[in-house]
DNA sequence: CAGTGGTCTAGACCACTGA
DNA sequence: CAGTGGTCTAGACCACTGA
């Protein structure tokens, strides 16, 4: 272990274990060098480390202080489905329902981002496993950032997958929620209306341009997400 | 803008727009440094950022290459419920049902951690906000990594709360799902049995000790996780 | 204005590993 | 075995900011 991790560690030990409280004074890092007899690069790289994870606050001639509280962020696993039902072992399928380019209405609910994009593509399907539908999916897709998505066949790959390989995006937000199953797509999904589903919006960002939002049901006990903080 | 961070941003830059593409070679520390005129640490200073940032991937003698995808990893807000209410101006309460000091049942199923931390705290309550139901919320707090919670007063605060307060977690696994309401809880939301809730089922641990194990259920609509990646 | 952190240099020795 | 990254040193100059 280098010593810049030793450091680190010894640190970040007596934060998690309470020794040091928030806003408790870290020594400088004359003090630590002094302490672990090492030049100043390696205590500021054990320094630097921890207030870029959030546990320590930095700030000149102050000095060195415990961060307020560990911010309550997690890392969510969002994975590509059809990735996903893969590695469970089952046949993944997306089944296209309609697929139409038109400009943004005001039923579509849409951000101020895609409503100003122009043409968008609109694209409606089912993702099943092993032939079972375990989700219902609304897609618009920006053909200003997009145009080469025309030429895409959604019947060999879902828009999703599609637009992960070919235009990554950079920065996305999602809304996680439960909704009862709506009339107009229950029955692609062999449920019957008001059942409980799991609904994922997700709004994507190649830099500063819309790409894609995406509204998905997921059948109830079908898919879950799961988000884990901490060193595991 | 420091030089590091200047040489990092380039080279991401060049990750985003597909200038460089996963696999690709980046130069090494030695043509960066001769390139940006600068000694080997400040290049090294970049390219490590950029490393723990999972865009490259390095490797002695075989040099460093951009990493296969950018890891569909999000941050996850999980807040303090009764800090989330309150920030929307609402009321908040908890309402406590029952609470019991008891081993582990097999009905409860627990993960191995709580099956055999000895005696539990058991604990079930609603979440309101305005006097509204909002959620249901089962936990079970392992009395032996925290045996002074059975001093702890649930009509002032939730037991979520307290946690967060005596003991914040250093580690934490959520599952976030949908299910329909189930008869044994669903009164206490004044909602339908079946009607479709989110369901958030959380384990904590502080280190290696189990500490807590919640489940939650949000009426459709009264409650959204939000998760945000990039530089938003 | 003195102590602190932010950054950078020009070296060094080493471990690893693929040509 | 030669090139690469990992780590570390002993300095330096500077910007910031609170005593």
């Amino acid at each position: 272990m280098a010593l810049h991790d030793r450091i680190r560690t010894e640190i970040e030990g007596q934060i998690l274990s309470g020794t040091l409280q928030p806003g408790d004074k870290v020594p400088s890092e004359l003090e630590l060098m002094a302490h672990y007899g090492c030049s100043r690069m390696t205590v500021s790289k054990a320094l630097t480390a921890l207030s870029g994870a959030g546990l320590l606050q930095r700030r000149k001639r102050a000095g060195t202080v415990v961060a307020p509280r560990p911010t309550e962020t997690m890392v969510l696993d969002v994975p590509d489905l059809a990735v996903e039902i893969a590695r469970r072992g089952q046949a993944y399928r997306f089944q296209l329902i309609g697929r139409d380019i038109r400009p943004p209405r005001p039923e579509d609910e849409l951000d101020e981002g895609l409503a100003r994009a122009g043409l968008l593509l609109f694209v409606r399907g089912v993702h099943s496993a092993d032939d079972e539908p375990i989700a219902y999916e609304e897609r618009f897709i920006s053909l200003t950032a997009v145009p080469e998505i025309t030429e895409a066949d959604f019947s060999v790959e879902s828009p999703g997958s599609w637009l992960l390989r070919h235009i990554p995006w950079t920065e996305a937000e999602n809304r996680i929620g439960a909704v009862g199953a709506h009339p107009d797509w229950a029955a692609r999904l062999n449920i019957a209306p008001g059942t409980a589903c799991l609904s994922i919006e997700r709004k994507t960002w190649r830099g500063d341009e819309r790409i894609t939002l995406v509204r998905q049901k997921f059948v109830a006990g079908s898919f879950e997400l799961v988000a884990r903080f901490g060193a595991a």
